[in-house]
DNA sequence: ATGGTTGATTTTCAA
């Protein structure tokens, strides 16, 4: 089971793209964020001509998140995260077969010491609880999406710029991220790669991604019970290459079964 | 320090 995460900034402009990606590529499970549409506005007739059901959570303008199942159900649907008053549409869930998918559009935090940066941090520790919940229920359990933190500096393409007082990599960040992963989950892509340099996010300005200037904050978390199942993981750029792309490239893990 | 670019709605905001 391919299992993927992509943000596809605005999915009302990136429709034909993901759809001749889910094509090439054929997730079985997919975790979209930024789709930026409100839900009568989900264009989920024309992924069902491709066999893909959906669920989603979605917003005007801003955020927006939706999970994508090919020819699986979607059960126990939950959109938001339980008990945290979030105006923002951040956060949805679903269980395809035996597996328990949760994708996360995690706050960017704008700057260290802002507003937002306080809601990102106040938002990751609901995050925390609502996941130890679920891990308690479903042992077997994937949480991807753009987290926007990159792990540690191997997912940097410059870390003295990207360093501990800087948006996305900073202590305060990288410990929240930590205290995820001390749940009993793994970095999927790291079960498989060790080395730097791999990215799924180059800013649109500075030609970044030519210029391989990018950071790895799309992440794809296995928990403790799919660890040895983790057979395959990586990052598909063949999409950030395409014209007019997302910003970001989608992030996959691969489950055996 | 600033600015560079893209998307959705504008005369900026968010990323």
């Amino acid at each position: 089971m391919k299992i993927a995460s992509w943000n596809v900034n605005s999915l009302n402009v990136r429709l034909p793209q993901l759809q001749d990606w889910l094509r090439d590529f054929a997730p079985d499970v997919v975790g979209l964020q930024e789709t930026k549409l409100e839900d009568h506005r989900f264009p989920d007739a024309a992924l069902a001509e491709l066999g893909y059901r959906s669920v989603f959570h979605g917003q005007k303008t801003y955020n927006g998140v939706a999970i994508l199942a090919r020819e699986r159900a979607l059960d126990d649907v939950q959109v938001a995260i339980p008990g945290f008053d979030d105006v923002q549409a951040r956060a949805i869930a679903a269980t395809v077969n035996d597996v328990r998918i949760v994708n996360l559009y995690v706050v960017n935090g704008q700057d260290i010491g802002t507003e937002k940066y306080a809601y990102k941090l106040r938002w990751l520790d609901a995050v925390h609880g609502w996941l130890a919940d679920e891990l308690r229920k479903h042992p077997k359990l994937v949480v991807l999406g753009d987290f926007n933190i990159a792990p540690d500096d191997r997912d940097v393409h410059d870390p003295a710029t990207w360093n501990d007082d800087h948006i996305l990599t900073s202590t305060a960040e990288r410990a929240a991220l930590k205290r995820l992963l001390d749940l009993g989950l793994h970095d999927g892509f790291r079960l498989h790669h060790d080395g730097a340099g791999i990215f799924s996010w180059w800013d649109y300005r500075q030609a970044a991604f030519r210029r391989n200037l990018g950071l790895r904050i799309d992440l794809t978390l296995v928990s403790d019970a799919l660890k040895d199942d983790a057979v395959d993981a990586g990052i598909d750029r063949t999409p950030r290459t395409w014209e007019r792309a997302s910003d970001h490239a989608p992030a996959f893990v691969t489950l055996r079964g």
